[in-house]
DNA sequence: ACAAAAGTGTTGCTACTACACCCATGA
DNA sequence: TCATGGGTGTAGTAGCAACACTTTTGT
């Protein structure tokens, strides 16, 4: 018994912005333990030569045909009894990512694909809640010292559209004046010559972010509200 | 081959500031691979029922007789290569200590324990020298935003001690005028009425950390220089 | 009286907060 | 002309950086 071996996996927390409120993709068992329930896109670690980060990308991939998606390492949960087959360890991974022209698709594995707002979750399998509040909690750090709201972002948004990025995750509104004279002030913005238009009001400018301006900031810059 | 057994392990970066340099504790190895080189310590999750947080306490202890410290999880490396005997998952950790009052003992897979200066590191076994660069960087942070520094002082330290813990980890002079005003004003430091007499000059005033004062400061306190 | 480290104050500047109204557009 | 969200300015304040000398102690 003192040998029972581990088994290794990766779970992924990819969340994204719809409609100013974040969401978590999430899919539905297909199998027991928890079957039909609502769990993290992940497996194990079967194909040898790959990296977790690698397997990270796999099994998202997979499982929700999701790709080419921002993914860092999270944490790794392994306490015993996290899953009732047997002691398994978990890389979890976080990506962020931007729901516009993706098409979901459910995994052999999974009976269903499909975006959740976090704060109004279904029960969920494993220690799979824990998991997404710890990635809650590091994108409002990501949020504070690096570009992470742009990866929750098309390549052109407007300011309004930033700040709401940053009321979603922070859980709070802030001063649109106080914002906007902020984040220009950085320069990592770029102002378009074209506007948005989203109905009968005066259109918005648009941005992109620029990670050459970004890279010039000293190395902790403070993105606080 | 694509279902072979992966093994899981735990490696801790136990750091500690000495004579104002910071220093890493290693373990010299008895046996292949890397015989002879230097390591972190660390090995494999096998009593079945720990924590990975357990792990990495039970293998401090039985490597280097260290125990009782704080420990938090790094991240996890798990690149393939990284151990020639096969695949092989370790969670690294990060312990934060003062070297006061050890007794270092090599355990049985050692042939030696011993503190080195980061600055000065021999050649290591495995990617132990990435993962010691990873545990700097962190470190590094954790000083801006938490009370890391007081782990790696006794109870009772003065301004100067303190002083030199930051310059240690940030690898930088700061001003010490300016360093003592910003570190009074947070409040979280109780000054007493005792004081330390190292030499033919002036005593320095003793201070310890609150933590009660430090949790009434904002969710992310900023002690950056 | 000297050597060594402890300890202290001010000024200018930057950057944040708080706060409310006008602007451009399509219907 | 109205409804809607886009976009702007200022004044007060707090906190930071830069900077050098005096104090206390043991020898």
């Amino acid at each position: 018994m003192a040998s029972e071996t581990i088994k290794v996996t990766v779970d992924t927390v990819a969340l994204a912005i719809e409609q100013g409120a974040l969401e978590v993709l999430l899919v539905k068992r297909k199998y027991e333990p928890y079957k039909s329930l609502w769990a993290l896109p992940g497996g194990s670690l079967d194909e040898i030569d790959e990296t977790l980060d690698q397997a990270a990308a796999r099994e998202l991939l997979e499982e929700t045909n999701v790709g080419g998606v921002y993914l860092e390492q999270l944490y790794t949960f392994g306490d015993k009894g996290r899953d009732p087959r047997g002691r398994t360890v978990t890389a979890a991974y976080l990506a962020l990512l931007r729901q516009e022209g993706l098409e979901l698709k459910a995994g052999s594995k999974a009976r269903g694909v499909a975006w959740w707002k976090v704060n109004e979750l279904p029960e969920l399998a494993f220690d799979h809640a824990d998991i997404i509040s710890y990635a809650r909690q590091r994108v409002k750090y990501k949020l504070e010292y690096s570009p992470a709201a742009f990866m929750l972002l098309p390549e052109k948004f407007t300011l309004r559209d930033l700040q709401s990025v940053y009321e979603a995750v922070l859980g709070k509104a802030v001063d649109n004046r106080n914002f906007r004279k902020k984040f220009l002030n950085t320069g990592v913005l770029q102002e378009l010559s074209e506007t948005s238009q989203e109905g009968s009001f005066r259109p918005a400018r648009l941005y992109t972010f620029s990670l050459e301006e970004f890279e010039k900031l000293p190395d902790r810059p403070v993105f606080m509200f």
